[in-house]
DNA sequence: ATTGACTCTGGAACGCGTTCCAAGGTGCAC
DNA sequence: GTGCACCTTGGAACGCGTTCCAGAGTCAAT
């Protein structure tokens, strides 16, 4: 069973679904091992690569960052056992996951809320008149979810 | 009734439950409007001034962007009527809420179901040796919802 | 007059995954 | 030998709300 050529950027950016910038990017930020280079300085890969960029783009919808998922995999690449590690960092993420699906959805009622007495209003006000839609808005005094860390 | 002594930056900010820095940000970018300077240069606010930023911070609580609020605010302080673009802005807020939530539950649902599968793998597999978590993420080929826009 | 608290400005930094750029070299077909 | 598609690099741009910075001026209280 012998075959094991290598391929270019672009052949493998169009297996894996990404574009070569991504995967240029990738190897920057380190979640792709750096690939070893022609005479003439072009990247050439192996077929495994494929399903190691697909691994990363499912492991970044289900959450994981870059950062986290270059120091997982470079252990990984090492011969190192990062299981651990990674079920715990899972478990932060679904928890995470959870109360923002939670804020959202006291957001959501929210929002329904302020649209019916919109629609009230609208409907009791002659057209071409002030309604004072956004004055209505009361506050349950939440944060706007922004914003950077405190030093 | 005659009181109307205006405000410094600092008292307007706490008041209003943000920094100096997110006020003079809030007039840089225009939802608020240009303030009168003393002599020396500094802002004064009207005691106004307050509930408008409260109104800003549920506005954008509820998911609006500054640059929308500025678009929308100028024209109210212009003496215009945006109670219908502002509306219809909120219908499309609601719209992708709903989207964003469906999409959080999925990825939910998607995670316990990866994390239930990686809890039977460590419990079978001997400690100290590899589990293989993140191979096993199968993927629904669904896309990380980061990026630019396209050209 | 000297603190110390406050204010001003324009611009950069943050996080973060992706895209885009310029200036240049390669590889292959006609 | 000339296109044309591909590849290389380092860095900037995007969006976006907030924070931070330096260098400077202001003001009340002591």
């Amino acid at each position: 069973m012998g075959e094991s050529r290598s391929i270019g950027i672009g052949e493998i950016a169009r297996q894996a679904g990404v574009s070569p910038d991504t995967i240029r990017h990738y190897e920057r930020v380190g979640v792709l091992p750096h690939a070893p280079r022609t005479m003439a300085g072009y990247r050439r890969f192996s077929g495994h690569t494929i399903e190691r960029v697909r691994l990363i783009r499912r492991a970044l919808a289900i959450g994981f960052s870059l950062a986290e998922l270059a120091r997982i995999l470079r252990v990984k690449d090492a011969g190192g056992i990062p299981c651990e590690s990674v079920r715990t960092l899972a478990r932060k993420k679904l928890q995470s996951l959870k109360e923002q699906i939670a804020d959202l959805i006291r957001l959501r009622r929210q929002m329904q809320g302020v649209l019916r007495s919109w629609d009230r209003k609208l409907a009791r006000a002659p057209q071409g008149k002030r309604a004072g839609l956004l004055e209505s808005l009361k506050g349950s005094p939440s944060k706007p979810a922004f914003g950077r860390k405190q030093k």
